[in-house]
DNA sequence: TTGAAAGCGTTACCAT
DNA sequence: ATGGTAACGCTTTCAA
């Protein structure tokens, strides 16, 4: 059996009391008590029970990580928000619990119900997410990354994937296109009603509108024959087309392929932006101009909105982090 | 504050004790107790306060991963083997607690000690890891994804790397090529002694020696750049190469771009054959002949060998899945 | 078949 | 500044 406050209590002559305070620094402590406390605590090899810890206290220091609904839209761009939270969780001396979304509201009440996290965190938010009520239900502090359709009272904090989107529109307005289109994600994320692929879609098309374009677009299945199809679908729809967004870290590269088969060079018959290019894309010998997403830091600040629940102290509702465009050349002004 | 077992006693009109028989089932309840049991603890809507279980049991059923010790080499890749012990543990009813390898040692000892986790697994292990020690000399069960030098007793479960390079070597040799070539992991990898990196390379080396071939290699920065520099490199060893491997996730879709701009078309210049190529790559157009890495099952078959250490059934203490190759067509017979 | 009570490791209150 | 003790929520003996 381990060894145990009263363990360091007798070793070092004093009241277990005495060496929970030296811990927690709680009350006063002489020198002298405090440096046989420490040393006891040194050669026993003394740490505390956690669970012991986590029924006196009313916390346990680790928060839960929700992930994403499904894994049928995998990708490392959603480990990075992982990564993000993992990181800030350590500078805090925090521990990080991992849950899966398939059954998200059990799995997420059991955790909290049986006291094992402080909060929880929750990833890739539907704008009608069933997580929702559980969320506000339950009496723990947690934090959206993502945006829910009703503007409620739970923290969250997201990308403005809508500015996003407009933003590729102007860029390519100011350029002088015309003609421009957009491939977005795969139909089943519309259908679930997932935010992000919701909102840089009407950012795109809005802005279209805006500006009088016709609001060219097509859902992209992340496979050769679906990057194929798209592509077909939305020359049908435009074929004087000169510009293309795309949103789509699984199709981004069968796109790309699809249209050097087709012998459509970029940018000079055609000027592309992506929107949260993956790293691996990134680091490709054809680089692309890109709105990279924050996934890293956005895991950060959610898991710092959290804390600051945690401690109590007021958060804003709502953070959102602005789009930036990163130009690398793939666009240009179109020819004709 | 929270519902609590007295509280469930009280509102059925029996003693603590039963309701914890009730739940763990160790004692004969009479049926007519148990259903007025079972009623309260529904109503009251009772979850066991899992820290007060922990203090009591000896177990938590919460595990540990430890992801891999840099995120220098991040890739879908590795989140596959984190969802395979996650898919793994939801099944068991466990939790999974995520640990940075950052300061692998002291998050590992932190938890073990507090008693917050019942094992551990512990994901990319070097052939002299740091950690070995740590695992050997705390009283937890623990598992490792992927093989020190030394065969110790710590139950370990991998993919046969070294196998994988060879069954590449032999393949290409069967088809009939003589000058082949590896494209391997980037240096730090080998540096830090990373178990796959190295095996697999002398896997390849050494099916190349046994055939009388020369030990063509290099390792490959996973830039354009250094695709390019690696290409050269190993053109300037063998300038009749005929036939590539490449076992470099990061790297590989810069080599084939970097092929493509030489003009060297796959397969008709130059077999491929890659091993561990990710999804992403995979779904491309231009599909290789691959050989894949088990990931989420090695997740999965570590998370079970982890519970039946738990409770104490002994296990293998090396468990080694076996390789096989996916063909394409990337790799056909040369033409000279 | 059930209840009472001790005890797990820690913290907080009440004393001194 | 320090010690004693009750209490947290649960499991497990020991009795009945």
């Amino acid at each position: 059996m381990a060894v145990s406050i009263v363990d360091v209590a007798r070793h070092a002559g004093v009241a277990p009391s005495t060496v929970s305070h030296v811990l927690s620094g709680k009350r006063p402590i002489s020198a002298e008590t405090r440096r046989r406390v420490e040393a006891s605590i040194a050669t026993l090899g003394f740490r505390p029970h956690a669970g012991a810890q986590s029924i006196r206290r009313q916390s346990t220091n680790v928060v839960a990580l929700v992930l994403p609904m499904r894994t049928d839209s995998p990708g490392w761009q959603q480990m990075r928000f992982v990564l993000g939270v993992l990181d800030a969780a350590r500078e805090h001396e925090m521990n990080l619990m991992l849950l899966t979304a398939e059954d998200g509201v059990a799995a997420i009440r059991d955790v909290v119900d049986r006291a094992m996290v402080d909060g929880v965190i929750v990833m890739e938010i539907e704008l009608d997410d069933s997580r929702l009520p559980l969320l506000q239900e339950i009496n723990r502090p947690s934090v959206l990354i993502g945006t829910p359709r009703e503007p409620t009272d739970l923290v969250h904090v997201d990308f403005n994937f809508a500015a996003a989107g407009a933003l590729c529109v102007e860029h390519l307005h100011d350029l002088g296109h015309r003609h421009i289109g957009y491939l977005g994600h795969s139909q089943p994320l519309y259908d679930r009603g997932v935010g992000y692929a919701l909102r840089t879609r009407s950012g795109v098309l809005d802005a279209m509108a805006e500006h009088g374009l016709p609001q060219t677009w097509t859902a992209v299945e992340p496979t050769p024959a679906g990057a194929a199809r798209a592509i077909e679908d939305i020359l049908a729809q435009d074929p004087a087309l000169t510009a293309l967004i795309i949103y789509n870290e699984l199709a981004f590269l069968q796109v790309l392929d699809r249209l050097a088969q087709l012998g459509r060079s970029i940018p000079r018959d055609l000027s592309v932006i992506t929107i949260g290019q993956d790293d691996q894309a990134a680091s490709r010998a054809q680089q692309t101009s890109n709105i990279p997403i924050p996934a890293t830091q956005l895991g950060r600040v959610a898991f710092e909105r959290l804390t600051g629940l945690i401690a109590k102290s007021d958060q804003p509702v709502s953070t959102l982090l602005e789009p930036h465009l990163d130009r690398q050349g793939s666009a240009n002004p179109p020819l004709d």
